[in-house]
DNA sequence: TCCATTGTTGTAAC
DNA sequence: GGTTACAACAATGG
């Protein structure tokens, strides 16, 4: 499941490898996957070169020559591969943008068919309904800003975390991490957390999120690279996908609950519920 | 057959 | 009545 650190891993390889490439032309193979008409799609992306790839949240923004941006989420399983045009095309391949001055080609991959791509004026960025909800970046956040998020809020820290329009980019995994991290329950009360935990555990995300970034995220479900490598963060998760383990700090078993229709995982004797 | 997974949406509940 | 919680939905493999 690509989160933050996946998508930060996948940008990092985009810009490296497509910055001032042109893109020659756009086979859409699957439509559902674009979120907009195939033909102007088409329109609005062939024969643009390729200016700046970005990271905002879990989502990709891809700035063209011609005012053009286009914008891709990967849902649960989507990817973004640079390959050989001479090799055969993958049954979840979905969408490929031919690249001028290089011997690569870009394929958009996504088994499960949950993500979404589509191009938008640049200047109308500030007017896109999937960016304007979402709420600050992890990796940035002030201390204080950090706090804001949650006074006056109700209900547990798990949910507030995931919830993009709070807080962009946290996913499954890196909520449970971080939490555990932290030795905040997932369903910890906001209104119970003083400003001191909430320093921590502003502190606890952005070291997990950036160890996770140098790991080249975490790959399992088919998570990989834009080169076609996996990364190798899943080695160092404490809890995410631990059920009945033992902890890595105190050795009782990890516990799975649900919480938000998602699988939490986390140590019931090191992650103590306050109130 | 059912469960797992994501973000969004509609609705129920508090 | 605003905020929160949850079921349903998209698709597919285990």
């Amino acid at each position: 499941m690509p989160e933050l650190p996946e998508v930060e891993t996948i940008v990092r390889g985009l810009r490296k490898t497509l910055a001032g490439k042109k893109i020659k032309d756009v086979n859409v193979i699957f439509p559902g996957i674009v979120k907009q008409n195939s033909r102007h799609f088409k329109k609005n992306v062939e024969k643009s070169k390729i200016i700046r790839v970005r990271r905002r949240g879990k989502f990709i923004l891809v700035d063209l020559s011609n005012e053009t941006t286009i914008l891709a989420h990967l849902g649960m399983t989507g990817s973004f591969l640079l390959r050989k045009p001479s090799a055969a095309l993958n049954k979840h391949d979905h969408l490929v943008l031919k690249l001028d001055k290089t011997q690569k080609e870009l394929i958009y991959r996504d088994l499960r068919k949950f993500g979404k791509i589509k191009s938008f004026g640049t200047s109308l960025e500030e007017k896109l309904p999937e960016l304007k909800k979402l709420g600050p970046e992890p990796l940035n956040i002030s201390p204080s800003d950090f706090v804001n998020l949650f006074t006056k809020r109700k209900g547990r820290i798990k949910s507030a975390l995931l919830n993009q329009q709070i807080f962009a980019g946290l996913g499954n995994i890196y909520t449970d991490e971080s939490l555990f991290e932290a030795k905040i329950h997932p369903l910890q009360k906001i209104d119970r957390l003083n400003p001191r935990a909430l320093e921590t555990l502003r502190q606890t995300i952005q070291k997990v999120l950036k160890k996770a970034i140098k790991a080249g995220g975490s790959s399992i479900e088919n998570y990989y690279n834009v080169d076609g490598e996996i990364g190798s963060f899943q080695l160092q998760h404490k809890v995410y996908g631990r059920e009945g383990l033992p902890c890595k700090r105190c050795g009782i078993r990890i516990k799975r609950i649900k919480i938000s229709q998602r699988s939490s995982y986390f140590c019931p004797r090191c992650q103590v519920l306050h109130n």
